[in-house]
DNA sequence: GACAATATCTTGACGGTGTCAAGATTTGGA
DNA sequence: TCCAAATCTTGACACCGTCAAGATATTGTC
């Protein structure tokens, strides 16, 4: 469709989809202004039409991803609305496997690549968005008597915290094989959990 | 001393120190082996005689910011060595404190910058001798009940993780303004840390 | 001490990068 | 219809990592 044309149409997001789409084959170190032009099949320069600068499509590209990862969360955890246990499990896990399943796009959103996120509000609200939904489940295990008492936002950020610090440090190698010989990331991460968790155990 | 010889001596270790100030300075996207070497007087590509590419300074440099987070985390937790409940505060606050220190150091240790960590024996090796550091406190914090019973190094994963993760998203400005008007990073920090512990909280 | 092997460093080049300026082309509104 | 704005191309610039060739210093061996 519109194959030709001198104007693209629609460049903007086809310069975001090739972008997360070199990031995934080629990792952080592989994307570069102009393959992401070239694959868009543009002239070098033509993304500067939509883009002020490469920040700037990183921080599209990241946004994206928080997108994404809303939206995995959110699948994740709505069908157990009445069951905030089995919310957090599913939640849990379901942030763990975005990482894991998108090592690189993980990487632009939370590893100081995009150096000034608050200039960029879309990124910000995607972010914020997605926390919300965190602080959600959290409110309801609290509710349930499945997390203890105490400010829902708090708490949020050391659930949050917790799974986001072992995936980090899991995607980074940084897991001694001491642990990884015997015990999964699951187990890891659902240990964590565990602790923070009051009754029966999640698994 | 030696100021202007062909050789000049000690490169390598000028090397490193050039380029822990230029990432200090100007972050991981400001630093280049050219600026390295201009900044320890060479020419831009006296550092091939010592390092094969630019991954293996970031090895070096890496390294590095773990024998000083290994010196710091050690220097915390000395003085308390009866004292297990004070040894897990300190050494956790500690940690926080380098991040927030030396931002960047902690983002090429941590941030999927070094891209191959495997490849680089000194760099593995000073990371596992940390994370012993900290499995040493869990075990004694164990032995004193503060800690639940549980394999070491999980726990430790745990504890680490938590603490790594609080403090990653704090430098990403990933925590919600809601909750960094009520509570300071230390707040957090030891609020998290508090659902691990049995018995007296910290502080 | 002489000399060869080696380590260290310089110079110069290459392709790739982000970014900017100038100009071409297309689109949309008055 | 016509002009202003949006979009895209071409060409240039400085900077980057890396490599090859050669200069200079150091070290080990006789």
């Amino acid at each position: 469709m519109a194959s030709k044309k001198y104007h693209h149409g629609d460049l903007k997001n086809a310069l975001i989809q090739a972008g997360i789409k070199i990031l995934a084959k080629e990792g952080v170190g592989g994307l570069s202004l102009r393959k992401v032009a070239k694959k868009a099949g543009v002239s070098h320069s033509a993304p500067y039409a939509h883009f002020p600068d490469k920040q700037s499509l990183i921080a599209a590209i990241s946004t994206e991803g928080f997108k994404q990862l809303y939206a995995e969360l959110d699948a994740a955890v709505s069908p157990y609305a009445n069951d905030p246990r089995r919310q957090l499990e599913a939640g849990a896990w379901a942030y763990v496997q975005f990482a894991m399943n998108n090592t690189d796009t993980f990487n632009i959103m939370f590893s100081g690549v995009l150096e000034k996120e608050k200039d960029y509000p879309a990124f910000v609200e995607s972010s914020r968005k997605t926390f919300e939904r965190v602080v959600d489940v959290v409110r309801a295990c609290q509710d349930a008597g499945v997390l203890r008492p105490a400010p829902a936002e708090l708490l949020a950020v050391s659930v949050w915290g917790q799974l986001h610090g072992i995936v980090s440090l899991a995607l980074e190698g940084q897991i001694s094989h001491v642990v990884l010989d015997r015990f999964s990331v699951r187990e890891i991460v659902f240990s964590a959990l565990n602790q923070m968790v009051l009754g029966n155990p999640l698994s």
